[in-house]
DNA sequence: TATGAATGAGTCTTCATTCAT
DNA sequence: GATGAATGAAGACTCATTCAT
């Protein structure tokens, strides 16, 4: 019976865990296409399960909005620790970490788009994300300061504006037309 | 009597005038706090008119909002012909027009959050005053190539991208914060 | 002075008069196609007039529309009073009366729909013609009744339900289809 | 599994249609009451049921009342169909389809006051039924005519005007009176 | 007196959320 | 756990009526 009993909850929990995915899934593409407009009832449809089964996962709209936008922040922070690991110049470290934040936009709108969906309820539930994106952005800024390559009145509390900025310039410009603005913005903050 | 009629008509237009200036008034500040999604509502009541009387104006909420963007985009012009006007080297006609239009976004919140409370059906009430702002930039950015002071490639469909780049960096920024990235955006954008 | 005041006012009531025609034209206009959806504003509108000036002649929608049943009730007063005193045979009478009628409801659609854009308020403010049209056609019925020439079992009280049906009938069917009808009843309500 | 599935689908069902027929049976006795000016509000609290459930039974207003004529059409070719199922005389035939038609409609208000409560867009919604109406009164006339007991100048464009009329003359006259009309009409569309 | 701008109660419809099955 | 029917507060928009000019 307890083997049973565990196989079947092994497999209830991975049933969940995949509707937890699907659920993300369509909320990523729903919520790339309309903003704070998406509608529960359009996620749970292009997902597959009732509207019942997305309120199980995630209590509130605000609350799967905002486990969206820690996605996007837990993407930036893994890009920031990559970038950090990978050693080599701080200056070297900070551009990879931006360059890959817009390439990671430019291909995948819900990264650039989430944050105009986000109500302040809903930053509120990524909370915990945004302040790990912040403190990781302080160390490869602190370390491009140290190194003197990035200019001295740059700090994170100007991140969020320049990341912002990036996102709605790759969101509003003509495709790859970023590019262009990436290295102008990067031109800028470096020491010469 | 004409004289008469003139004025009762002249009277009756200014009642009407002065409503519709304060209902536009109330809907800039709604709308730069709460976006789309703002209440026809609260704009009447903060205007202190009755909710018929702005549907008398406007005669649905997008085209409230269209109206919003119209006159962002038309104090972009305004900057526009103004920079044009004063003459001078193009690169600094360049310049003014853009600094000019983020120091207005970073006083004023409808100008830097108007665009993302635009909705496609906004967007196309204020078609006319779009157009007749790609068409001043047209003509500024152009003067700049021909000066040799403007990147070549940078061209005017680039500039909802950089403008909106800048709206998004003033509007996320510390406040003064975003003088900086403008700086930087315009050095990143000048010929060396 | 008396003499200008006079003048003034007999032009007034002049124009008055000629305002009150011009709003029950385009209420009748209006009201046949539009029923009882029909709207203030659009009746306003068509008779060249503001909305203030039907309210002054009209206190209310139902009022407006009560003359309306009223001119149509005196129209059918004046048809059976013209019945009668054509004098002769009384089912000749009768079927005047009736026949009249019809093809007053044919030619003008504002005869045959007005009933159904009726409210019981708007009936009320039409008490006195209707009750005129209900003496009339008793004393044509009960001449009919005398002359043996009308089916016993047919009373007045019939009457709403007999012409209602040819409204309807004639509204509903092919223009001219309803002559064939009208015959069939007249013939019905023969005593042979 | 599949019973137990099956079970609860049709309880689920069986709890929706429940509801659907309560919507539909206070939208009946409603419309009946107020034509077209019917709130939703009402039928929802009369059938004990939130807005809400009304709106998932039935997309807007228009078709709440479209399902309304649609299922008094289809009443209609109901007793169509058994008058020609009970075979017999052709004009018997004919007779029995308009009779029962009558009284069901002196039966029950909304049959003779559906009609107009129809908007053109809540016609569009019956569309189906009215067709299948026309259709088996095609038949029912057809038969008629080539017995040479029904006037060969009937046609089926004629019967909405002969049922309309007969709505109209039932809800507008005294209860019972209808009786007599109804005589009258069918003698004159009998041919002697 | 005529005008039409203003009013705001009332109506349809939507959608986040709950809960019986 | 999953489902989707049900809920009802809330929001956009209408239109009969009033009233300042």
């Amino acid at each position: 019976m307890a083997a049973i009993d565990q196989t079947t909850s092994r497999t209830q929990r991975a049933d969940a865990r995949r509707n937890r995915e699907r659920i993300l899934a369509a909320a990523r593409q729903i919520v790339a296409e309309q903003g704070a407009a998406a509608q529960i009832h359009d996620v749970a449809r292009s997902a597959g399960v009732g509207v019942g089964t997305v309120y199980r996962h995630f209590p509130t709209k605000e609350a799967l909005i905002g486990e969206l936008i820690s996605e996007c922040a837990r993407a930036n922070v893994a890009r920031g620790r990559q970038a950090l690991a990978e050693g080599g110049d701080p200056w070297a470290s900070f551009e990879r970490m931006v360059r890959n934040a817009c390439t990671a936009m430019s291909e995948d709108a819900i990264q650039r788009r989430v944050w105009n969906a986000a109500t302040p309820q809903a930053l509120a539930h990524a909370e915990a994300a945004k302040s790990e994106m912040r403190s990781v952005c302080s160390e490869v800024i602190a370390r491009a300061h140290e190194a003197g390559s990035l200019r001295a009145d740059f700090s994170v509390d100007d991140m969020p504006g320049l990341m912002c900025g990036l996102a709605a310039a790759i969101d509003a410009g003509p495709p790859g037309g970023w590019q262009r603005l990436v290295e102008f913005a990067l031109d800028g903050l470096r020491t010469r």
